[in-house]
Order: structure tokens, then sequence, then C-alpha cells
DNA sequence: TCGAATTTGTGCGTATGTATC
DNA sequence: GGATACATACGCACAAATTCG
């Protein structure tokens, strides 16, 4: 069992980090110095800072060095709607609760189901659909993004069409939707993971191939989607939090 | 903006093998092939096919070929426990509902707690503790991973001291504790995700720098942790399913 | 303001070890 | 055994960005 020269050293590399030898926002050794002090070649020190990037412990920047990125404690976004606020923001409250302050930018289309979220939506593929992306800044940096469909067959010719508009504009999708006599019943989420994309690593400010955590989001009314939403965040930032009631299965003998 | 070479080399057999023109298990050109066929270095080849491997896209097989991974769609589990059931294990009816069958292996030990682990129990650093770790296997290809913790002061000198043992063995948390009148309440968990570790990686049989999904879990009586753990499964395999009722606060007025 | 040095990211050609066929 | 393939490793080169005198 051979490990790699470049992991070994990016293992070495990560050690220093996590022991604070290599402090936040400190810069790591140069390529010409990491070569020469590993006795190894240029490119075997690529490689090793190559993972440590990947992993989200390093940045590099072109001209200037390689640095420890900022490792604070995953902030928390809390799920469920129980600590919904009429009038409010989960995410707002959400931070508000860390000390920080949660803003959002937001923009609405008509445009036609895709195969996937008609699936979601349990509508016909091609059916007008209203999708509005945010981006939620923490504290004036990017932190969330979001796109929500909503079926025009609902929501059209209301007061409500567009989720960030008219006298409901900002509410959370359950109030929305009980200004048009739709009761929402149940949420589901289906969490997930996977690699940004380059899009998403542009607006979230994070390196290529950072991980990020996907929540598939669906508001119930009953049996009928009233919406679904895809939520992005950096795996490194922001973790979701789930609270729940214990089984009532033990309860019941 | 120039996209580097690698990366339109990666795009371009990525979308190769999403619309089906590189199906599942069929090899992927071999980079000799690739750097003829896109009249670049081999080098390149093997940076653009490093791409599509850390996202799952295609695996290596020294010796043999560059093979594109089965992407079948992620296997639900659901969370929650209002499904968990007298004597069975969720995992289990989780992928019996996906006609799968799901079983598992574990093994016990006393132990300290670490600063981390005690933190989550609200415990002091280094008082004893039942460490479990499971493998949970799918139709036996190993899926996912827990390690759970339990405060000896708690479960000590009684029939549950360790979860896999005892009249009680195998049943789940809520259970195992009501036997010594330990009333489990609420659960909460935390979702995130990283790199795979090189431990995980073989245990999991997912190819180094893999993405997994980790939920921290805690079963709390009242406000006093009983029981945490850590679950891993391969981001690409499985997802996390989540459903609750909607907002009482929309219901009230 | 300018230029020189440094640094990262990328790219090329080659070589070796080992696994597979 | 021989050919092929991947993973790793070495050394070099260049462009673009940054830093600094």
């Amino acid at each position: 069992m051979n490990r790699p020269t470049y992991l070994r050293m990016a293992d070495d590399l990560r050690q220093k980090i996590i022991e604070g030898d290599l402090p936040p926002r400190s810069r790591v050794p140069s390529r010409a110095q990491l070569s020469k002090q590993y006795e190894v070649s240029d490119r075997v020190a690529v490689e090793a800072v190559r993972v440590l990037a990947a992993e989200g412990f390093v940045e590099g920047r072109p001209g200037s060095g390689t640095y420890v990125r900022e490792r604070a404690a995953p902030r928390r976004l809390r799920r469920g709607d129980f600590h919904e606020r009429a009038g409010g923001s989960a995410f707002a409250s959400d931070l508000a609760a860390q000390g920080r302050t949660g803003t959002w930018r937001s923009s609405s289309e008509t445009t036609t189901a895709t195969p996937a979220i008609a699936a979601r939506l349990d509508i016909e593929p091609g059916a007008p659909v209203v999708r509005t992306d945010y981006v939620y800044l923490d504290d004036g940096e990017p932190a969330m993004l979001t796109a929500s469909w909503e079926p025009l067959a609902i929501t059209g010719d209301t007061l409500i069409t567009h989720p960030e508009d008219g006298p409901f504009g900002g509410c959370g999708v359950v109030e929305r939707m009980a200004a048009i006599d739709i009761a929402v019943t149940r949420v589901t989420e289906q969490v997930t993971a996977r690699p940004v994309l380059d899009g998403e690593a542009h607006l979230l400010d994070v390196p290529r191939g950072a991980i990020v955590v996907v929540v598939r989001r669906t508001y119930l009314a009953g049996e009928r989607p009233a919406e679904t939403a895809d939520v992005v965040v950096a795996a490194d930032r922001y973790e979701f939090s789930y609270e729940f009631p214990a089984a009532a299965s033990a309860a019941a003998p």
C-alpha cells in the first residue's frame, strides 16, 4: 500500500493547516519552495496543492500565491416550516439568530416546464410555469441560490402570480398560497450534494470543483404540488438542520 | 474568458455521457486515442478524464480502461422517525420499499468521548461512551457507514449497553432507550457534504475524491442527548428525504 | 509609470510501475 | 510473455496576474 507522493504531501500540508501551523489567510509556500522543501518535482507540488484546493482547505490566486481559506464553523440553516414567520424570510431569520444579516435579490419569468420540473410538479411537460431565481446574501456576500417553479395553472391571474410582487410579495409559499385559498399541507425535501457548476461557482464565489449541497424542495397542497425549488449552498459554509419529534411508535405500546 | 483545453474536452465528454452517446459501463477511449482525436498531448487527456472522474461520471481501472459509471437515480433514504418500525431498521425498510435488501454489520467498543463528541452529547470530554460502527449493505454492496456514540452514564449496567446485543439488540434508539425508561422526544439532524476520506472510500467502494453526504444526528430525551451518530453515504448513490407538515403559522390566523 | 521578479494555472513530452488482457 | 492501459512522477515552458522596487 504505497501512498503516492502527492497525497502524502497533501496529508502533511493538511495536517499543518488543521493544527494551526498554517493559520487561515496565511500563505502556503509557493510551488518552487514546496518542491524544494519536499524534494519533489514542481508537478508533484502542484498536484498536492490541487488536492487541498478541491477539499476547500486552500485557494490559489494567480500571480499572488496560495492561501489557507477561512474555515468558520458552517452557519446553520434550519429547515422545516415551523420557523417561517409571517411576512419574514426563513433565511433572514436564520442568519439573524447568528448575528448576521440576510437579504436577497430575485427575478421572475414565465416559461415552460422541462420534463424534470414537470415531473416534480405533476404537470405536463411544456406547461407554463413561473420561474423565480433568488440570490441570497449573508452580510452582503452571496450565500445561497434558489430557483423555484410554480405552475401558472395555480397562480395565473391571481395576486400572487409573481412571488416577489404584489401585496404578498416576499411572503412564504404557504402564506401566499393561502391568499388564493390553496392550503399547503406538506413539504418534502431531498438532500443531495455534487460539485459546483461553473455558473454557480461564479455566483457563490467559490472555487471550481467546490462541493455544494442541493435541497430539492416541494410544497404540496394535499397530493398536488404547488411549488418546487432547488436550493444550493456551498457545503463548507452552510449546513442544513432538521428537527422533528421522535417516533410515535415507541410511545404507542 | 478562455476556457482551458482540458475543461472544454471534459465538457465535450460529459455531454456525450449525458446524452447517452457514451452509455453506462461503456469504455471511454483510451488516453492515446483521446489525445489523437482531440489533437492534444496525452497529459491534457489525462486532466480531462480526471475532471470527469472527480465528478463521478467515469472510473479508471488500471490495465483495463476508463469506464462510464452507472448513474442510477439515487436511492432514497427517508429521514424522520415516523417510519421506524418496532424491531426493524429504517435502512432496511427504505430499501425494501425500493425492491432491495438492506442488511448490516456492526461492532461496539467502550471508549472515551473526544471533545467534539462530548460537546454533541453534552458530557465531559473523556467521559466513557459506547461507540458502535455500522456498515450497511444494499443487496450486499456497501452503502452506508454509521458511527454512533452513547454515554455509558446512560446505558451502562443496563440490558442495552451494546446497541446490537441483548433482548433489544437491533432495535431503534427510541425503543431501546424506552426499555430503560428514557423517553426520547426529539431528533436533530445536521446535513453536510465533503470529499470522502480514504478509509471511507475503501469501505464504501467509491473512488478517491468522491463526494459523501454526512448526517450528524442526535437523539434527545428532553434536553439531554441520549445518542449521537454520523451517517455517511456516497452522494451520487443515495439521497436523504425529509417530509414534514407545512407551517402552522399560516393556519393560525 | 514602468519593468523585473514571482506565482499560479495550464500545457507538452517522456518515463516508470503495475494491473489487465 | 507481450501489448495495452491507467496512475504517478519528472522537468520544462509559457501566459496572465500580482507584487514591488
